[in-house]
DNA sequence: GTTAGCACTCACCATCTCTGAGTGCTAACA
DNA sequence: TGTTAGCACTCAGAGATGGTGAGTGCTAAC
């Protein structure tokens, strides 16, 4: 059933302040507040209709109402007006974000704190997960007898490197040439393209050293496997300056969660990864059990085809969801830019 | 003054029942639960006896006592007995711990997960410092045109890269020897030798590719200089598990400071790290004025003279320090182990 | 369809009292 | 002289009580 322009007006007056107040909303306050022209009890009975019909509840008889989750989703895909920054908030986040950052992990890390501060809620960071990674180049470095470290960069500009150990004495020109072999050899390729019989030809050219590839080839293996995206957080402290948790089993509930960077991963990874859009799980929407009280808002990033991640925040249901979207695109937006430089786009 | 032994028995027994109990302990009940032999009212003397010696004290006339700071600083230094861990706790530690473990950073970010786990406290693990860091290694990788990457790896075996970007055109040959030009001349190098003499020198030798010395040597004073050490935490939420923080603004105040990396890493910095000695600070000795009302443990590791770093937990000044320290101590004898493995020392 | 009026509900707050754990002091005991 | 029993006193915390006010739903009039 579609709802009357009147419903709509008033369904936005309500969740726009309590939004502002966390309290329940009451008739008279939205007929004094905002003129629409209309008498709390007119307003009384549209609300009647409006909780009947799901958008709003009451948490008990004589207080006002409150969203719910269905009307929390209605208004930010129908009502929801757009917040733009003010000229502060605006040249503040480009101070902050104005710095020389040089390492991938940096920026990315410093970013969750950027997030927080500007949204004051705690935020959540992906760092960027490669597509389909194909091996761009592998080095071997000696760093002492029989010990190197191997450094695998991929198609996407990911770096990685480990350190490893091996039984054959091998000095540094040789260990030049196996590292160029391999090299030549991989370059190019997917995990699949990575076929043990490409392994065992390989294999069969390098002679002594094949102890030495195997343990390469398997980390490179790795490299490309990996999925896992690393996850940060910042500002987490935020969470408790809303009043829904100031209940102490809520706190805790809300840190254990982010205690573990695994399920905060395991979580944003639920979120759509398809489209420019930023896109809101409002409460229980989000599949998570232990984040029915939150609502997460989530803004895909990425530079070119190589480079994808995501970058959101993490607060309650009552959250200010303008301001919030506005801001990470904003910040999605200068994030691009700083990552595309970086990976030497201009 | 000496406290007579009689009075250090009564101390003991009230700072282990109110760390086990959290709540204020009267007289009645230590004569009861601890056979001293006393009555309640004899301890009730000695009790007054130790607020005025500054022991103890009361939240309030009719309430029990509670150890001051000075209370658990003795009760540390003198009263503490050792605890030992059980056999499922030990066997349930090393399991956790006996997997295979390949980089650095993954050792050490999952150390603080272990720690909290097994002390239900917050834990913080600072990431290995160097000493003073000399350059083993230096090694350029083209990943594209004018694009390269750097590592550097130094003497502590701490290995730093960075994507740097140029602008002469070079080939896959030339970088290679411009490499191990670079390497040859920084190898064995501490910050302070590398001075711009020497590094004019090596600029003149470069010919054209002059600008990508520099950039390269600035990175490599960076990785050798750098002192900030990364700090990971894990299980903040533990802290919530504590009466003492069921308190909105306790808590509050202690989630900001753990939002800070920074912070913690000052706060670990200021903790002796000296000896192979637990160190611990009650309360306000932190010097920290947010986190007066916790008390930090931390433990000192090092492999051999490369790699030191600090593994520690933070929690009220309620604790359960022998509990803490033993825990500690067995964590840090397996990390020594496991670093010491990873760094090639067997 | 809108609004004024009114009875009703109920969380919240302040106030009060009661209870019990704990203290300090005194006097008796070994 | 050190220890203990006894007792009056204190005070936080838990309930109980009642008043207040914001808010509702319903009805009747506009």
């Amino acid at each position: 059933m579609e709802l009357s322009q009147r419903k709509r007006m008033i369904l936005q007056a309500i969740v726009e302040d309590y939004i502002a107040t966390a309290e329940p909303v009451g008739s008279r306050n939205i007929a004094k507040n905002h003129d629409l022209g209309l008498s709390a009890a007119t307003i009384r009975n549209e609300m009647a209709d409006l909780e009947e019909m799901g958008y709003l509840e009451k948490p008990h008889t004589s207080a006002g109402r409150i969203p719910s989750e269905l009307g929390y989703r209605f208004y930010v895909d129908s009502l929801m007006q757009r917040y733009s920054l003010t000229v502060d908030e605006i040249s503040g986040l480009q101070r902050t974000m104005d710095r020389k950052y040089d390492q991938l992990e940096g920026v990315i890390s410093e970013i969750s704190d950027v997030i927080s501060k500007v949204t004051k809620y705690p935020a959540v960071v992906a760092f960027p997960k490669e597509k389909k990674g194909r091996v761009r180049s592998v080095r071997l470095i000696l760093i002492e007898e029989r010990m190197a470290l191997v450094v695998v960069v991929t198609d996407a500009g990911v770096v990685k490197n480990r350190r490893i150990r091996f039984s054959s004495d091998i000095d540094y020109s040789a260990i030049d040439a196996v590292s160029s072999f391999i090299s030549k050899n991989l370059a190019g390729l997917s995990a699949a393209d990575i076929t043990p019989a490409r392994v065992m030809l390989m294999y069969e050219a390098m002679g002594e050293y094949g102890e030495l590839l195997k343990i390469v080839v398997s980390f490179v293996l790795e490299c490309l496997k990996e999925d896992y995206a690393r996850v940060y957080i910042g500002g987490a402290s935020n969470i408790l300056n809303n009043p829904e948790f100031s209940d102490i089993d809520k706190a805790r509930e809300f840190f254990s969660f982010m205690d573990s960077r695994e399920n905060v991963g395991k979580m944003l990874s639920l979120m759509g990864d398809d489209s420019d859009n930023i896109s809101i799980k409002i409460g229980s929407e989000s599949g998570v059990e232990s984040m029915k009280d939150t609502s997460i808002v989530v803004a895909n990033y990425h530079v070119g085809d190589k480079l994808r991640g995501k970058i959101g925040i993490i607060g309650p249901t009552r959250m200010d969801y303008a301001r919030v979207v506005s801001s990470l695109e904003m910040i999605n937006d200068r994030l691009v830019e700083i990552l595309g430089r970086m990976m030497g786009q201009e």
